[in-house]
DNA sequence: GCATTTTAGTTACAATTGAAACCACCCGCA
DNA sequence: TGCGGGTGGTTTCAATTGTAACTAAAATGC
């Protein structure tokens, strides 16, 4: 008498984690999305551009795991609100060269602190040893997970 | 000389959760998606129905930590696919009251195993110890969490 | 040097989503 | 009993998103 599969959501770690890391996206969110009416892909590019500068949209796609559609249109909504700058690159005339411009750079240095803010207070639920663990288990299920999705 | 405020993407915890687990859940919802056409909010109603029966879109909502408009509708379409059935609560009319169809159950018999397969080959990756962390400190985190949001 | 394939980025169209309005019903209270 | 406020659930409309097709420029191969 098996009966049926057991599936216990609040237990399963895919879904233990999406909701957490939703829960936690949409509160940083709602702050930069008031504040400045941005959107997490638009801040998302403006934090890769604002950690290195001078990079094409496909590398801002990878660096923000984004798709390249998603990233083009945020970068062109970000140049309407003139929060970046772009130029082509002179030894590849298809690859854009974007950075932010100095407005973008005003907001990006209000939003930072604003993030890693909610980030420390959330953290600071975990002792020094708990923060390494996690660290690294996080680090071990990235690369576990990208295994699997070669398979 | 203060310069810039400085964020980097790859050590900032909501952006490494939020990568992790998107790849993660697209992953699994591929097998479903492909093999049972079923998307990733349907599969989570059909999860906690599976788990719970009898009980309400509202409940269903907060189980899934999703919001009640894509609830209706991920019901409306399981509804159409025969894979859920529902009916009216006696006591309050306002309330449906939702189980899966006989049709679900063969669903969800079928997609847990794959569903727990590949949780379980990723947790391979940990030893028990690092399992043992990982599900507290995602505890505490996800409570931490909760109070973040009632500010 | 030219044809073929690949890559960066954009656009078009359809499907999905979210916010707000909405309906039906329940509850508290006078 | 009947009115005001709140709740469960659906619908509507606009905005966002994903997929596929497209353009332009490089890279590859012969």
């Amino acid at each position: 008498m098996p009966g049926h599969a057991l599936l216990e959501l609040e237990s399963f770690l895919p879904y233990r984690l999406s909701v957490l890391s939703n829960t936690l996206s949409q509160a940083i969110a709602r702050v930069y999305d008031k504040r400045f009416d941005l959107s997490v892909t638009e801040w998302r590019a403006m934090a890769v551009l604002g950690y290195r500068a001078d990079i094409s949209a496909r590398e801002v796609a990878e660096r923000t795991a984004m798709d390249k559609v998603a990233i083009s249109r945020a970068v062109a909504r970000l140049l309407k609100k003139d929060l970046i700058a772009r130029s082509t690159a002179r030894h590849d005339k298809r690859q854009s060269v974007l950075r932010l411009s100095a407005e973008g750079w005003k907001i990006y240095d209000q939003v930072v602190p604003l993030a890693l803010d909610h980030e420390k207070r959330l953290l600071a639920h975990l002792d020094a040893q708990e923060r390494e663990w996690l660290a690294r288990i996080l680090d071990t299920l990235w690369k576990a997970e990208q295994l699997e999705v070669k398979r």
